[in-house]
DNA sequence: GCCAAAATCATACTTTAGAATGATGTTTTT
DNA sequence: AAAAACATCATTCTAAAGTATGATTTTGGC
């Protein structure tokens, strides 16, 4: 949030300084005018390129695709264990597969899911998937 | 293809216009350079816009995040139906909760899904919803 | 109109997932 | 050091998910 208006803050002051330059220019600047034109017209287009990355791309909740926000982890209260599990979960495997892969029962995994599907209100795996990446926690 | 190579070239003669035109406008206007130059400076800033939004959001790597990749759809052979029922998998949902949303029974529910799994290649439901998410298919 | 998919459903069966409970040893935290 | 949280596992049961097979009805193209 306070990001954002920084850097929204810093492109209106960087376009009014543009603007500014454009006009000294046209005053200074008799012989090289097109040299200037073309230099004036490119630094327009580049503000207007990274007008829009930020309009768009990263307007929204400021998390980018594919990073995980520790934040919402934080709030699950999920456990070390539980959440690789999650992430194991995510990727399609059964509680049979996740037991081997971390070496412990599939009793053990059961045990796991359980309390995981408790701590995101899930009511089975595919769902607690699917809250996983609604929240960017996976 | 053909459409990105229409729109940089539609892109390029924008741009060489703009410039032309503001050569012109410097010969021509004297008293009302203050209001030009915001126009252009604006124009130019709209061609920045237009040209970032197609060199990132489409172009690259060709798959936005969110957007689906409707080739890569097809190269499943997934029907509809079989398609529909994928994204309410997706969402965490159940047979029942499927055949109920979507007026039909559960055996025929499972039949889809049977036939969802062949097509992706999953041994399991998370399994086929992990692969759909890794072709951009949902 | 015909034909091939696609969509629908059923029945029977196997496998996996999940719930409930309880137990024990190990870390953290206070 | 005691309490709380974590991790481990077992057992028993119930509920879903998935397989296999076969049948009927719709639908979309040629």
């Amino acid at each position: 949030m306070k990001q954002t208006v920084f850097i929204f803050g810093g492109l209106s002051i960087a376009i009014l300084i543009l603007f500014q330059l454009s006009k000294l220019s046209l005053l200074a600047a008799q012989g090289n005018s097109d040299l200037f034109i073309i230099a004036a017209g490119v630094l327009f287009i580049a503000v207007g390129f990274i007008l829009s990355r930020f309009l768009y791309s990263n307007n929204k909740t400021w998390q980018q695709p594919g990073a995980i926000d520790r934040d919402q982890l934080k709030k699950t209260n999920l456990s070390k264990q539980e959440y690789k599990i999650l992430t194991l979960m995510a990727e399609g495997l059964s509680n049979m597969e996740i037991a081997e892969g971390l070496f412990i029962s599939e009793n053990t995994v059961k045990s796991h899911v359980s309390k995981i599907l408790i701590k995101l209100n899930a009511k089975r795996r595919t769902q607690a998937v699917r809250i996983g990446r609604d929240m960017n926690i996976i």
